[in-house]
Parts: C-alpha cells; structure tokens; sequence
DNA sequence: AAATATATTGAATGAACGTTCAATATATTT
DNA sequence: AAATATATTGAACGTTCATTCAATATATTT
C-alpha cells in the first residue's frame, strides 16, 4: 500500500547532476545546494534518497566505474580475435574521453586511499577489467591465432600501458600530437601479444 | 630598514604542514585554520604569507613537483650506464612511496583540469622528466652500451608504464605481491632499452 | 473515502569556511 | 631613541555547508 516509490530513478537523476557539476566546479566544489538547484528540487530531497554526501559520493563512484565496463562493449563475432581487436580499439580511441571525465576521475580515484569502500570498489573493478581482457586473450590462444604464454600477466600489462598513457595523454591539448601518442601507445599494448 | 623577512622559511613550513593534513584528511579538508592550528600560529598569518588558499594550494603543488626530479638524484658515475641504471632502481623501488603520498597526488593532479598554471606545471614537469631520461638514454647510446633508436619515445614508454604501475600498484596490499609486480612492470621498462 | 506509504517542501540548525582589517609586537637601521 | 619594515595576533565578517525535522502533498490500496 501507499505511494510507487520513485527511488531508482530519482536516484539515478541526482548522480547525473552531481557528475555534471563534478565535471565544472570539481568535486570540493559540488555541494548538495548546487545539485538540488540545478535539477531545481529541494535539498532535502537529495538528503532522502541518500542518506549524506558519503554516500552520494559512493553513488557516482559506481556510476563511473560501471561506465569502465564499457569498453567491452563490442559487437559479438564468432572470430575472437575479432573481439579483442574491437575492445583495444575502445582503449585505445576518443571513445575514452566521451565515457570519462579526466577531472573527476583523478578526484574519485584519491578518495580510495583515504575511504576503504571506495578503495575496495576500484581494486575490485582493475582486477575485473585484467580478468575479462586475459579471458579474450586467452581465447584468441585457443583458436592459435595467439600465443601469449601468460595472458593474465599480457593484460596487466596492457591496462598498466593504458592507465600510463591517459595519465600523460589527459595534458595534451593538441589533437595531433595527442592521436599520435595515443597511436604508439596502442602498438606497443598490440606488441605485447606477440 | 626594518625587520629582516621570514618569508622563504614560514612558507616552507606552512606548506609542509598543509601537505601533512592533506594526507591525513585530504586536500578538500585541509583548511587553513587546520594548518594554522597545527603549527600554532594564527590563521592570519597564513594569509599574510599566501595571498589566498588558491595560492597555498599553488605552493603544494610546486613542492610535490619538486619531488619528482629527486628520482634523478643518483651518485654520479663515470660508466652513463650505471646512473641510468641507478634512476631505472629509483622510479621501480620503495623511494617512490616515500616520496609521494598517492591521495594527495591524484587529488592535485586533478586540479589540473580546472585550473590552468596548475596544469602548466604539471605537464612542464612530465615533459622535463622525460627529457632528462631521454638524455640519459642518448648517453648510453654514445658510449655504444645502448643502441636504442629513439631515446625520446623509449623514455616516453618507460615513463607511461611507471605512470601506469603506480596507479594500480597504489592500491595494492600485499606487500609481496606489490614487489613481484613492480619487478614484473621494471623489467618491462628494461625491455624497452634493449 | 479512509488508510497509508512515499514524495517533496521549507525552515532552521550550528559549524566551519576563507578572508578582512586594524592593532600590536618585534627586529633592524639610522 | 626614533623610524620603519615585517611578523603576528585577534576579532569580526558574511557565506556556504551538510544535516535535521516537522509539515504538507500525492499516489496507491483497501
């Protein structure tokens, strides 16, 4: 009995204002007062759904980790090299740039070492994309169109490639010079499976 | 005429008492009062010396750049290999965490992409880092111990995977698994100069 | 229509914040 | 000792913050 609680997506909407305001002002800067007014509701709104700003802040880290995820998001083939071609091209495009704000990454990422929740969220999901990406390489082994004799360690060292990459990459502001850092950084991941 | 200024000396230990709240609370809740409070003196005196928090903020941020090149403080030696060998131990060892506090560096390096002197500076520091590994690199090539083609992009590469390592690596527990990796992710680097 | 669970508002709280300004203290020079 | 530049304090400012609580509004069920 009672009212259809509206709590997903209510939800759902704060977290999309708050990381609009993240991205802009950053994450010191983005109170509850902002979000509420931006979506033009009452603060104490925010309060209800969430029980305090910790835990509104718990809400965008798994918001943005989920989006992580993504860069498995390919079309199926039945040749899985086909497949892990596709997600290192994810990884390796400005699709990473549309999926990811720079800012609010780095801001969330600080919050692990000092806020075990969200440290154990992050590992939790470094370790999912490692696993997923040897899952591939692992199949390409199989069909022998690898030979990777550790694919767990191959995709390590991938993703240590990529989060290195980004790290430099997110303070080139020419397009060029950043394309083509991002072209070498990407045939040395490719090299890795030879 | 007049009083003899402390300026250099009180700047200095502002900054590194901030840096201390900051790794204990985090940069978004190191307030100047905290600071003032720490090492006792009026809060005043804080903005005496640093026109505003965004200036305090400014002058954490060039101490822990200044860091960074302490990873090129080396015995020198006669054999350019051995110093660059010795910086290769420096980058892939324990000095790294006793350099850096990773919340406090991932919370300032976000700061670079709202604010722009702060970004300046950051990408002058990488791109200074990676030049002097290059020239350490080119050494070795002129003493035939190194024949690597482009000193440039293999500098560019060695510092990619340390960016990368440490992003992982920062929240990794286990201490034996944290050296296995930081030696699997150094010779890594190694192969990148053969 | 009565009951009820959830949605939403609005006012109020106290605490902490960065910053200001005038006043005082302390060195150093003339 | 007078002059002066810098160090340091202390009080006060208005603002913003997260959070609380009670009150009201709105669906949905019986």
């Amino acid at each position: 009995m009672g009212r259809k609680s509206l709590k997903e997506p209510r939800q759902k909407e704060i977290i999309k204002a708050f990381y609009k305001i993240v991205k802009k002002e950053g994450l010191e800067n983005a109170s509850i007062q902002k979000i509420a007014e931006s979506i033009q509701i009452n603060p104490s709104l925010i309060m209800h759904y969430f029980r305090s700003r910790e835990h509104l802040v718990y809400g965008l880290v798994e918001f943005i980790l989920d989006r992580w995820l993504h860069i498995f998001d390919v079309k199926d083939a039945e040749d899985p090299m086909d497949e892990l071609r596709a997600v290192l091209d994810n990884v390796f495009s400005k699709k990473w740039n549309s999926l990811f704000d720079d800012g609010t990454s780095y801001s969330l990422y600080s919050l692990a070492f000092r806020n075990k929740t969200i440290r154990q969220r992050y590992k939790h999901l470094l370790d999912t994309l490692r696993q997923r990406l040897a899952e591939m390489i692992a199949a390409c082994n199989k069909t022998k169109q690898l030979t990777v004799k550790d694919p767990a360690a191959a995709a390590d060292i991938i993703f240590v490639l990529v989060d290195g990459a980004y790290y430099y990459l997110s303070l080139v502001d020419d397009k060029a010079e950043y394309d083509l850092r991002l072209a070498v950084y990407k045939q040395h991941a490719l090299k890795v499976l030879n």
